[in-house]
DNA sequence: AATTCAGTTTATAATTATTCTAAACTGTAA
DNA sequence: TTACAGTTTAGAATAATTATAAACTGAATT
C-alpha cells in the first residue's frame, strides 16, 4: 500500500508535478495489491466512478503517456483496437483472451526461451513480449 | 509462382467469388517469393500503383477481413495503431522496429520456448507470438 | 444466350480510439 | 503574493476501421 507520499515522491522524482489528478490516478493506479491491466476507458472508469474529483478523458490519456514515458506502466501487445498498460513493469508474459478481452499475468519463469535470435546489424533489442492467445475449449 | 488457376481454387475452396478485385489482391499477395507483412495501407498502395483496376479501400478492407477468416493470411502483433497482417500463415516470431515500422521473420526454430505455461481451465491456446521490439544501438 | 439473384464492390457516412488546440487553471519557486 | 511554466480541460481534429445501402457481377438456371 503506498502512501500519498510515496506517490508524491514518485511523481516528483519523475519531474511529474504532484497534481491532484495524477496523484488520484496514481493511487488507482499503484495502491492495489495485484497488478493492474487497463485501457484509456477502464482507468476513466476505474478513476471516475467514486466521487473524489472528475477527471477528464484528455487527462487520462494526457497521464498514461506521462506515466508510460517515465516507466511507471509498460504498453502490452494484443490484439485489440485499444491500447493495454500493465502496472507491472518487470519483464513477464500474457495471456490474451480474445472474448473477455482480459491479459493475464505469466510468471517469467513460466515461459523458458532457451535461444533467441541475434537481432539485425545495428539494432539491438529494446523488449521481448510473449502472448498467448486463448480461446473457449 | 501461384498461376491465376491456382488462386482461383484457393478462393473457391474457401468459398469466396473469384471476383477480379480478389485475384488481382491475391495475386499481390501470394504471387511472392517472400513473405509480405502488410497494413491495408501498404496493400492499397501496392494494388492501386500499377495500372490494372482501381479497388477501393472498402474492399481492401472487407478482402482482407475475408482473407483473413479463410486462413490465407494473420494478423501480427505489433504496437503500431494500424493492423498488420502477413502472408506466411506457419508458426513463426518477429521483429518490429518501430523506427522502421517494419517487421521480419524470425525463423521458428531460432526462438526455442522451453517451457510455456498451461491455460487457464476451460480455455486452450490459439495462438503463441513472440515479438522482439528493436532500436537503434 | 438471356434471366436471375445472392454475393460483391463501392462511395460515402459513421464510429472509435486517440491526439491536438488553445484557453483556463494551479503548483511552486522567487 | 506574484509570476509563470506546467497542467488540465472541453471540444475539435485526425486516423483507422466499420457500416450502409445502392449499383454491379459471377455463375447457376432457364
Ligand atoms: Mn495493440
Ligand atoms: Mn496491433
Ligand atoms: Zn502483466
Ligand atoms: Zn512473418
Amino acid at each position: 500500500m503506498q502512501q500519498k507520499k510515496e506517490i508524491i515522491n514518485k511523481l516528483r522524482s519523475s519531474n511529474l508535478r504532484p497534481t491532484k489528478q495524477r496523484i488520484l490516478i496514481a493511487k488507482k493506479l499503484f495502491d492495489r495489491k495485484k497488478t493492474f491491466h487497463f485501457t484509456a476507458e477502464t482507468l476513466n472508469q476505474a478513476v471516475n466512478k467514486k466521487g473524489d474529483i472528475k477527471i477528464s478523458l484528455a487527462t487520462i490519456y494526457n497521464t498514461v503517456e506521462a506515466f508510460k514515458k517515465a516507466g511507471h506502466i509498460r504498453e502490452i501487445l494484443t490484439n485489440n483496437s485499444k491500447s493495454y498498460y500493465d502496472t507491472n513493469i518487470k519483464s513477464h508474459h500474457h495471456f490474451y483472451d480474445s472474448e473477455s478481452k482480459k491479459l493475464t499475468d505469466i510468471d517469467y519463469q513460466d515461459v523458458i526461451l532457451d535461444k533467441i535470435p541475434n537481432p539485425p546489424k545495428g539494432k539491438k533489442i529494446k523488449d521481448l513480449e510473449v502472448v498467448i492467445s486463448l480461446q473457449n475449449k
